[in-house]
RNA sequence: GGUCCUGUAGUUCAAUGGAUAGAACAAGUGUUUCCUAAACACUAGAUCCGGGUUCGAUUCCCGGCGGGACUACCA
């Protein structure tokens, strides 16, 4: 039981033996005392001054004087207008921190049996071009959202839907096709991604000519965009694909597994991974016969031209496409014969799909569909919507060659880091490998850090310069920190000192440190909170709260010349816990911390 | 037009309805006989506007104003 419950209920009884009444709950607040005032938590009395027919100095008063002689844990009080300031004794820290030092797994709620089963897709990449900045954002929010349910107890499948099919990749296999003379990632010494997205920009820049040329004769724009030849003949490619004509699918499936070779290349960069991926090639179909399913039993309707459509204005909606007069699905289909495939293969408990929030709207028809299919678990999926990146000229734009390539930009920082490190004589007696492990840590740490320090809902600024910064709220500095710590520790170990528990008699511990034992009482909190509000910027902001806390005590304190044995016992005992706790929270942001720096 | 999201220091981000709205960067000034100076300390600076609910509002409600997304036979 933590304290903040212990106290609630303490409180609870102290006004029902005071005033007679039981309070509501959920009317007792606890929160830690501000720095300006003595004490450690604060009681706010307001809710009560009612009941106590008095003024909230006496109220305060009256219920620090009976906590304090009820109970041994309180060891003093002071009142402040409606804030009843509580000391908690420092014995109850002491064990406390005992308690939570020999717990090696601290805040994790490990799955069980009867744990529930939640999958989240994330990434889901088109085939036609490489990863970007956007991508980053997806697959470190899904990564972290991953860690953190696991985290709460949740079994967590990660998956991926990866949309290997449609226009899109159509475009750039005919641009290949026809520009291409046989280029291979081996002929041209790039990176497979990144050589089919070169060809999908090729598409575009033919295809805008003929849009122009056409105009030129004096077609409208609207007409020319839809009988330019190249997007007649991609269009007849998605066809041709769609009927299974060999030498599509020859080309298609080589194409796709050049870009599929670079993914895994960025995927493994990044340090995320799945469980399972789907592929829409193999899921479209099994939404076709959903949406045939719904025409017949009345949930959608064909138009004379062939075209399924499900009128959702009852819901205040609009009316959706769900298959083209041609026969061909759409975006929507997809998702819906995925979620199908997907809950035939597991148990889900619970579907989470992280994506961008352009597609909130997506999403709610989505929800809708899948409920008038009559699929029970539609209602109650979880579309975790994030904001959009942003660099400080704006929006990325492809066509303005403004995106921000996510390998370029995983390179960049590591490389920013290794030089820095080297500037700073950081790595002087290290080894190459040793070197590179760390450049790599610190350079992905700082920009998994920069973007996971933001509230997901939250459209961000992407500064390229400034998240190579290592001061300030950044992951180099945490990591730095943990890094001293982990030396200091090493040093203690090498001087013979146990630190293993608490021996001999209770120090004297200051209120600098029972506020550091407080902090580190918070983490479950944190990490049960950042898992129902989908939140890694909740562990991210209290793990630099915590190490800013930390380095301050840090450098007012000699922790090894500490003459106080016992006092120094205690340190290096605080000082593991939050290493541990940093390098635990870190995890749950997919970031790694090194034992040295 | 409709639906949804969003507005906090010069900038990037915080703040379950609570005390004097916190940090960081940028600017200025200090601190290395010391466990790692990728650090620490100090100085200056902000809630878009107007109502309402409340003992108390950055937070909740209503109305403006500003920014964004969606409202595709693209995915």
């Amino acid at each position: 039981m933590n304290l903040d419950s212990i106290l609630t209920n303490l409180v609870a009884d102290a006004v029902k033996s005071l005033y007679g009444i039981e309070p509501d709950l959920n009317q007792i607040q606890i929160q830690k005392t501000k720095k300006e005032f003595d004490g450690d938590l604060t009681v706010v009395t307001f809710p009560f001054v009612k009941a106590a027919r008095k003024s909230p100095e006496q109220t305060g008063q009256e219920i620090g004087e009976y906590l304090q002689k009820n109970n041994p844990i309180i060891s003093g009080f002071n009142v402040i207008k409606g804030f009843l300031n509580l000391s908690i004794s420092q014995n109850y820290w002491l064990e406390t921190l005992n308690e939570i030092h020999e717990n090696k797994k601290y805040g994790i709620t490990e799955a069980d049996e009867n744990s529930g089963l939640m999958m989240i897709e994330y990434s889901s990449p088109n085939t036609n071009k490489p990863l970007h900045l956007g991508h980053i954002r997806n697959n470190l929010l899904g990564h972290s959202i991953a860690e953190i349910q696991k985290a709460n107890g949740w079994k967590v499948v990660k998956t991926n839907i990866v949309n290997d099919r449609g226009i899109h990749i159509c475009k750039s296999m005919l641009a290949w096709k026809l520009y291409g003379n046989n280029e291979t990632p081996e002929s041209s010494g790039m990176k497979g991604d990144h050589l089919v997205g070169k060809y999908y920009v090729i598409f575009d820049k033919e295809y805008k000519a003929e849009i122009k040329g056409l105009m030129v004769k004096g077609i409208g724009e609207e007409e020319a965009k839809k009988t330019a030849p190249l997007i007649l003949e991609a269009q007849q490619m998605l066809l041709a694909w769609e009927q299974n004509d060999p030498e599509t699918r020859q080309l298609w499936e080589m194409m796709n597994d050049w870009v599929y070779a670079g993914f895994d290349k960025t995927y493994q960069q990044m340090g995320v991974s799945f469980d399972k991926i789907y592929y829409e090639s193999q899921t479209y179909l099994e939404g076709k016969s959903e949406v045939e399913r719904g025409v017949k039993n009345g949930a959608f309707y064909a138009r004379p031209d062939g075209s399924v459509w499900a009128d959702l204005t009852a819901e205040g909606l609009d009316e959706k496409l769900l298959l083209r007069a041609d026969g061909t699905s759409v975006y929507m289909t997809q998702d819906i014969g995925t979620a199908k495939l997907r809950y035939n293969d597991y148990p889900i408990n619970k579907m989470v799909y992280v994506v961008g929030n352009e597609q909130n709207y997506h999403f709610q028809v989505l929800s809708i569909l899948l409920d008038k299919l009559g699929f029970e678990w539609g209602k109650s999926l979880v579309h975790f919507s994030y904001g959009m990146v942003e660099l400080p000229e704006g929006k990325m734009k492809s066509r303005e060659g403004t995106v921000v390539d996510a390998d370029d930009l995983m390179t960049e920082m590591v490389d920013t880091a290794r030089e820095t490190s080297q500037e700073l004589g950081k790595l002087d007696n290290c080894t190459p490998e040793e070197i590179e492990t760390i450049a790599n840590m610190v350079g992905l740490g700082s920009l998994k850090y920069f973007i996971l320090k933001v509230d997901p809902r939250k459209s961000m600024t992407f500064n390229p310069k400034e998240s190579i910064d290592f001061n300030g709220n950044t992951g180099p500095f945490i990591q730095y920190t943990h890094a001293r710590i982990k030396s200091v520790l090493r040093k203690a170990n090498d001087q013979g000192i146990d630190f293993s528990k608490m021996s001999g008699e209770n120090p004297k511990i200051s209120e600098k440190e029972s506020y550091l034992i407080q902090l580190v009482t918070d983490f479950p909190n944190v990490i049960r909170q950042a898992g129902e509000e989908f939140s890694p910027a909740l562990v991210a902001n209290y793990v630099y709260d915590l190490v800013k806390e930390f380095n301050q005590f840090y450098h007012d304190f000699s922790i090894l010349k500490e003459e106080n044995e016992s006092l120094k016992q205690f340190r290096l005992i605080l000082s593991e816990t939050i290493a541990g706790i940093i390098k635990t929270g870190m995890s749950l942001l997919g970031i790694e911390v090194p034992e040295r720096m």
